[in-house]
DNA sequence: AGTTAAATACCAACCGGTTGGTATGTATGT
DNA sequence: ACATACATACCAACCGGTTGGTATTTAACT
């Protein structure tokens, strides 16, 4: 959970060692995102990864001082390139915060698009696949997973007290959401096809209208 | 989903080369689980299986025409295996069908102890792993996923006929259930802690409850 | 029942290719 | 001159899979 690995520090971060332009780092996490979703991090080589970034296995451990260090990276890079997206999205608009998060699951629905490898989530698949054998593999895509819905539970915590429920935090809330969407890319990925996830996440959308007491506006699954 | 490979034969199948006793075969599925639970697929190899299981890599290849069958094999040997300990389990006993998905969430929730490789699905963990790489293992584990929620189908149909739900069907129902428990497992590894595993399943419960108007009980997620 | 032959189940040693990782060299900017 | 950022060449360990062989079970025939 800490994500400060130098013990004694004051003062801002050096952030020193973080992505130039289109440096090495930043092609082969890059790489590492399409690879790690299609094959999984244990069947994706190293030498994989640098063909596809077409950089040299030099540049691969000058960058990253193992594969694991790699996996750790690449979580950390996930969460710092979805972060800016979800901030961005219209979904914040609303100004009743149930409206929000309705909001929030409709653009989930909206982002899948394409392949199912090219909208599940990167820190769900590594840390589901590296949980036994890299430990600090798990720890990043947890801080990822929790991180972001951490993200909604503001919305979540005034929403509970608008509406007046009882029985449950937002903080519960939020994770739940999470936990249907990672629930709903395995079972698109067991069935092969991708209306699974939209399937869930209508059930997800009439689990919070029925729960603050909304009628359930046009859900079809 | 063709289960049966042969194309022109009829009359019953001779079922030859099913586990004998402690037939090394066994020994290897055992194995298996237990393994690719931890580590999984891609990061378990042949000859970890074969060391586990104590059997030499000659009866692996004997039993196994290679490490993809042993997947397909072993997404197949996970369903039999929980089946008749699902078909056994007392949910089915309550006369009313709601109250008998209502026992089998509270089920999943007692099922949930010891480590998390010890509860979580093989099913889901190899399914997500070999999505890209190995189709044919993908597909078994579609098969017995979509198998085990097919049982729920009964009952949430009843439900829905007795209780006048509309907007879902009891396949979806059933689908969404499992979906919840996938993504409870995903949220149990990437957070460390297998109490997340019991919210989710909370927030489950209390769905169906809202759903089919029944007064929540007691949930306390 | 006894002999035999074939099929089955398993074992130990081995194979070529790939793995993550290293050692060393080089170009560039300061 | 020196550190950074890469490239090239290489390695021991390990990978999935194959080999040739043996012990055991099964089936067929007498």
């Amino acid at each position: 959970m800490n994500r400060n690995p130098s013990p004694s520090r004051s003062g801002p971060e050096p952030e020193r060692k973080r992505a130039r332009r289109g440096s090495a780092r930043t092609l082969i996490l890059d790489a590492a995102v399409q690879l790690i979703r299609e094959k999984g991090f244990a069947a994706t080589s190293v030498d994989d990864l640098c063909k596809a970034a077409g950089v040299t296995k030099g540049a691969f451990f000058h960058n990253f001082e193992s594969k694991e260090a790699l996996g750790v990276a690449l979580a950390e890079y996930w969460g710092e390139m979805t972060a800016p997206m979800f901030a961005a999205a219209p979904y914040h608009q609303p100004a009743d915060p149930l409206d929000r998060v309705l909001a929030y699951v409709d653009f989930r629905k909206e982002l899948v698009q394409g392949g199912i490898p090219d909208f599940s989530c990167v820190a769900g698949t590594l840390s589901q696949e590296t949980y036994g054998e890299y430990p600090a593999i798990r720890e990043a895509c947890g801080n990822t997973i929790f991180g972001h819905a951490a993200t909604l539970e503001p919305d979540f915590a005034e929403a509970i007290e608008e509406y007046g429920v009882t029985g449950t935090t937002a903080p519960s809330l939020a994770r739940h959401t999470q936990a249907v969407l990672q629930g709903a890319f395995i079972m698109a990925k067991a069935g092969g096809e991708r209306e699974a996830v939209l399937d869930a996440l209508s059930h997800l959308r009439r689990y919070l209208e029925l729960l603050f007491g909304r009628e359930p506006s046009h859900g079809h699954a």
